[in-house]
Formats: structure tokens, sequence, C-alpha cells
DNA sequence: GCTTGACTTAGAGCGCACTCTAACTTCTAG
DNA sequence: CTAGAAGTTAGAGTGCGCTCTAAGTCAAGC
């Protein structure tokens, strides 16, 4: 135990750069890193842990504001699990809607890939549908009531 | 048709600002609006479902540079569609392997909810387990090597 | 006509999350 | 011992996506 990383293998492990893990030290996501004799950080694997929490935490979208709030808590003990799940619970919920947001964002984007398939299909086959989709200003669609944008200040 | 409404309209209808559709369409992600005789903008039915679509883009994290690489695509008209079809390919599975990274991070953060609830029933009930999770030091871990930190420059 | 509020523009400013620079020290291999 | 790589700090700079300001015009009600 103990391994001792220096900073460059963390941030290779981690897929952070170094300036980052020490942006992230100095303002108090991550506790105070111990130092080898010459005053050059040495990661323990502990430290690992909890920086891939952290990483955890942000491919959530938590903006960084709440992880030093989290991690204030953290180090200020055990009486602060209470807080801690309830920050965590309030994240997970949002959490949760984003991805279904995206994922209903995802299926629409889907099906105007198949709709620019078919239509190719159409074109390459000499048909067409006049089959419309939402934002796609087919034939009729567009009636663009003149004005021409008469943008003159 | 043609329902022509106010930027405060389309705003509310978008949950965008109106500073935001005047720098979308400044940009370019927006095709210059259709004014009416006073220099106001008017928004047609068939903005507001190019808007939408944008809003799809930018829930599913689309870089407004690519955004922009789209509309103009599109505004090229109908022979750009394979290109704008192999665009949202792309970005749709970024999207997927996005929505995964954050489904499995969500897992990890409803496991350490669900430790932290076992932590405060133990608590609670006087038991103690000695379970520890990830990133929690729990008693034995985190040895400090001394050092004190020797900050001095 | 007058006021109030919604709109317009060009351009400046902001918050976030890094990312890098400069000057310096320390570690490692030869 | 020395060269070069890797580390250190304080603090400046960057890119993104808005967001706002200032100064002015336009629209609607009294």
């Amino acid at each position: 135990m103990e391994s001792h990383l220096t900073i460059d293998e963390v941030a290779k492990r981690t897929g952070l750069t170094a300036y980052t893990l020490r942006y992230y030290e100095r303002i108090g996501l991550i506790a105070p890193i111990s130092r080898a004799p010459g005053g050059q950080r040495r990661y323990a694997v502990s430290d690992m842990a909890w920086i891939e929490f952290l990483l955890r935490l942000r491919t959530t979208n938590m903006p960084i504001g709440k992880m030093q709030t989290f991690a204030k808590l953290r180090g200020a003990g055990d009486s602060t699990v209470p807080d801690r799940r309830q920050m965590l619970e309030e994240h997970l919920t949002e959490v949760l809607s984003e991805i279904e947001a995206m994922r209903r964002s995802a299926d629409a984007l889907q099906a105007k890939i198949e709709y620019y398939r078919s239509f190719e299909q159409s074109l390459a086959s000499g048909s067409h549908s006049d089959e419309g989709h939402a934002d796609e200003h087919r034939k009729p669609l567009r009636t663009r009531t003149g004005q021409t944008a008469g943008d003159r200040r």
C-alpha cells in the first residue's frame, strides 16, 4: 500500500493533466497531498480513489462549487455523512433527468438521421415523397412572408 | 400559419433568453429572421422548429462551432443532406457514449448513497461494520506520511 | 402628445473550468 | 559533476457560451 505515485503518473491514470490536479488541490477539491523530501507530491492509493470519485461527479456535470462544498463536508468528518448523502441524492435526481433529456434528444436525432436516409434514397431513386421533417423546409413549407428582411437601421 | 411571434414570445416558448436568440442569429446558428415594418423580429413557425432542433443539439452537448457548421450546410440546400446525416451520426455516437458514461457514474453515486445510508444506520444502532467504501477513509486508512507539507519556496 | 415598455444594435463583460507562463528547484542517468 | 527531465509556485491567459450595457428606436395606452 501507499504506492506513492508522482503527479505525472496520476495524470496518466486519471486522464486529468498535472495542471488540473494541482488546480484541484489549490481550490480544495483535493486535500493537501503528502510530499517527498524534495517537496514533490506523492499520491497515495486513497487519494486516487477520491480523485476517481471527483471524476464521477464531473462526468455527471456537478459544478466545481458544489464539489468544493462536498469536499469540505468530507474533510469535516463522519458527522457530515447525512449532509453528504443529501447532496448526492439531490445531485443524482438532477443527473437522472439530464440523462433522460439526453436520451429523448438522442431519439429525435436518430429520427432525423433516418429521415435524411430516406431523403437520400428518394433522391437516388428519382422518386419524391413530399414528406417533410419538422425543421426541414421541404417544398410547400417556408412561405417566408415577403419583407426580404429589410435590415437597414 | 405564419404566427409571427415576437422575440419575447419565442424566448418564453423555448426557454432561451432574447439575448441568446439574437446571439444565435448573430453567429449564424439561426438564419436572419424576418422583420416587422419597424425592424422588429417576427419568428415564423418554421423558425421555431429549427430552434427546437438546435436545442436538442445543445441538450446533447454539441459545441456551438459544430452547430454553426451544421447550420451552414443546411443553408446550402439539399445537396448537403449526406454531410448533415454524417455529422448527426457521428454526434449521436458520441452522445450515446456520454449517456452511458453518465449512467455508469450515476450507478456509482447510487451505491455511495446506499453506503452512506448503511453508515448512518450503524451509527444510529451503535453497531459498527468496519466496511469501507472506495474513497471513504475509514479507520486504519490514510496514514498521511508525516512531512507536514513543508511548503517553503 | 406623452409615457412606458418592448425592441434594436455594437460591443463589452462575465463565470466557469481549466491551461499555461515564468522563474525556479529537484531528481535521474550518464 | 552535469545535463536534461520533471517537479514546484504565483499568477496570468484562454475558450466557451452566453449575458449585459449603452444608446437609441418603435409600439401601445391614456
